[in-house]
DNA sequence: CGTTGAGTTCGATAGACGTCGTACAGTTCG
DNA sequence: CGAACTGTACGACGTCTATCGAACTCAACG
């Protein structure tokens, strides 16, 4: 059997059609960005599953909420998803981004760190 | 005379308090970031009045329109502005924007003249 | 002082968006 | 098969947002 849910049609857009403004309007929304922060923070080849995000990162939001925002950043390009059995892996499309976009994921994702901080301390 | 439109406060946040979401919302926007390029692009310590930005960018939208736009890039921290007679001047807040998040609005400016090529070409 | 020009503010409106509950589709396990 | 688990799709609801026109403020110019 080689895809389970055929229903759920994961389309990921390519390279080339990947839009900045998708990318950033995905980054703009504050549970996305901590969700791409949370995977990222793991980032394991295996990716994790919906479920490790939501534990991980601690969102309390419904489980629609959370398929909204991962369909958003699926379609933004920001993360690939693939099904193993039952559960959904996700994992940061890294590769895309960095290739189209050199430095901005790592200046956002390196900013949240600094977010915490003060200013100048 | 110091300040010759009291009216109009023309406040900015400071470093501090400048959030990530606020200035990727503000991105996410094409005309918005459109406008940052074009600013950008002449980048003149004057800074360049809200009607060369206008002509410069070649947009179409209404006074209050751009009006509005210009607010949310201020409030974001992404602008300075400032009155010279009746004229607007704005600038880039390149100081506070890399200060705070290295990398992030070159990845963004520099996206944009790439983002009209062919993704290898 | 009236006119023009630059920008803001205030409704209004239409569309997008975040959130949820419910119903549904697959997988896994007993 | 039936139950539990994982996740999606749909409709609804409230909020936010982009857009505009009209009325306004202030500056510059005559």
């Amino acid at each position: 059997m080689e895809s389970q849910v055929e229903q759920y049609e994961l389309t990921h857009p390519s390279a080339d059609a990947v839009e900045l403004t998708a990318v950033l309007a995905a980054l703009a929304e504050p549970m996305r960005l901590n969700m791409v922060r949370t995977i990222e923070a793991v980032g394991a080849d295996d990716g994790m599953t919906c479920l490790d995000v939501r534990e991980k990162g601690g969102f309390t939001a419904s489980k629609s909420t959370l398929s909204h925002h991962y369909k958003v950043l699926r379609e933004a390009g920001l993360v690939v998803m693939w099904w193993v059995g039952a559960k959904k892996h996700v994992r940061l499309r890294r590769e895309l981004v960095d290739a189209r976009w050199p430095g901005l994921l790592d200046a956002i994702l390196r900013a949240e760190l600094t977010d915490q901080k003060a200013p100048q301390g």
